[in-house]
DNA sequence: CAACTGCCTTCTGTATGCAGCATACTTGAT
DNA sequence: ATCAAGTATGCTGCATACAGAAGGCAGTTG
């Protein structure tokens, strides 16, 4: 392999979506960039993914490549079959739903626990997000937005103090993200999200576990309905 | 590395605790394998996995052992700090019981899926695999007696028709089997949880959503007051 | 005597090579 | 013409080799 491409592919990597500074590890880019070619739809469901041509495509080697595989096997997004490599997972309308199902199943309880635990500061920091997630909304600007509300979501469950519940959240949220993306096209159901959002952050700053709690499951059973008949 | 140590590895490996012919690749078997040793104690809680040292006693090149622990570190049961290797994850108290509340959260959702869902059938087969629990209790083979407890939790979740629930499940699960494995330790313990695993099975077999459900939190919390002693 | 620096050892991170298996294609037979 | 069998190609699975980094130890200096 030509040194070139090396230096492309890492370069590429190491600047994708990190700070500038921080460690990255060739393992961690490579796991964020494979995922995040499936979730855009780069690496379509069902794909047959080559070893060798992802390899060359990415810029590394097979060896941290296959590393990385394995790890987005056991997340779930990448099926491998013995002798036979990797395909990228489909999931099933089923599949969403369920893991819908859990969703909300996780983000109520967080949402519970959120209530009890949160200090003062996680409130307030994340009704910032909030607010900033409103300004994204107005402007029109669909990723700053959706990346505002993935994170809203996450900082609630993490002031819920429960490390583990963070953790499986984290490890189901990969394979709904990209239909989570898809849950919002369209205007009106682009404000009727955003409505549910101003109950969530009000309920969650009145520390009002049940409706919290409620309103929650019910913002993700709503978006289901509105990304179903995409899907 | 010569060949003697290799085949040894390999076949103690296949050997371990699969099925006769089913194709196992040497990834599965070392992830089972490395898995078990951490549920076990053989790797203890903070120890430095050694690529090297670990490789040549399971009689594997690194390669594959990589692979693996790579896998285990996204399951959470190790963890890798660039250019330092790898260290088995210590589980504090309050790790395990986090993810007992959100194993109940879990297991109390799969129970309502499960009383609407589940076929009559594998009601059957639950209540079969209850019942060769009790006399695996009778008999006091506690080996026995904590495989089937498992298999009972994974096939109630299992009925509820939620695919990703089991997943979910399964993934959290491995970070649990050692103490749950500990939590049954004295008589008067382990009494408490088959009595415990009688209103779980009855309120099961009438399809009573709530009260299983209940049953099923109330069964892992008091699991916890069982074992938080030992921890 | 303590602290710092430079070297050395050892381990991780990555690449590459080799063997076995799965699949597809080709050829021959019915 | 179709089906089956054999062969060939290409991919995966694993091992090993090499390079770079981290930590330890010793020697030197303040």
């Amino acid at each position: 392999m030509d040194q070139q491409t090396v230096d492309e592919g890492i370069g590429s990597l190491a600047t994708e979506d990190r700070g500038p500074i921080v460690r990255q590890t060739l393992h961690d880019a490579i796991v964020s960039r494979v995922r995040d070619m499936i979730i855009e739809g780069t690496l379509a469901s069902g794909t047959r993914v080559h070893e060798g041509n992802l390899g060359r495509e990415l810029g590394v080697s097979r060896t941290p490549l296959r590393e990385a595989l394995k790890f987005l096997a056991s997340e779930g997004l990448i099926e491998l079959s013995p002798g036979r490599g990797a395909v990228v997972r489909e999931f099933t309308a089923k599949d969403i739903h369920d893991s819908l199902i859990v969703l909300a199943q996780l983000e109520a309880l967080g949402a519970r626990l959120a209530c009890v635990n949160a200090t003062d500061v996680q409130v307030r920091e994340i009704c910032d997000l909030h607010e900033r997630m409103l300004d994204m909304y107005r402007t029109g600007e669909r990723r700053a937005y959706f990346k505002l509300n993935q994170a809203i979501h996450s900082a609630i469950l993490r002031s819920s103090g429960n490390d583990a519940l963070v953790d499986v959240h984290g490890w189901l949220l990969p394979r709904l993200r990209r239909v989570r993306y898809l849950g919002h096209e369209g205007p009106e159901n682009w404000a009727a999200a955003v409505a549910e959002h101003e109950v969530i952050i009000a309920a969650f700053k009145k520390r009002d576990a049940a409706t919290l709690s409620r309103a929650l499951s019910e913002h993700i059973e709503a978006g289901w309905h509105r990304m179903k008949g995409i899907i």
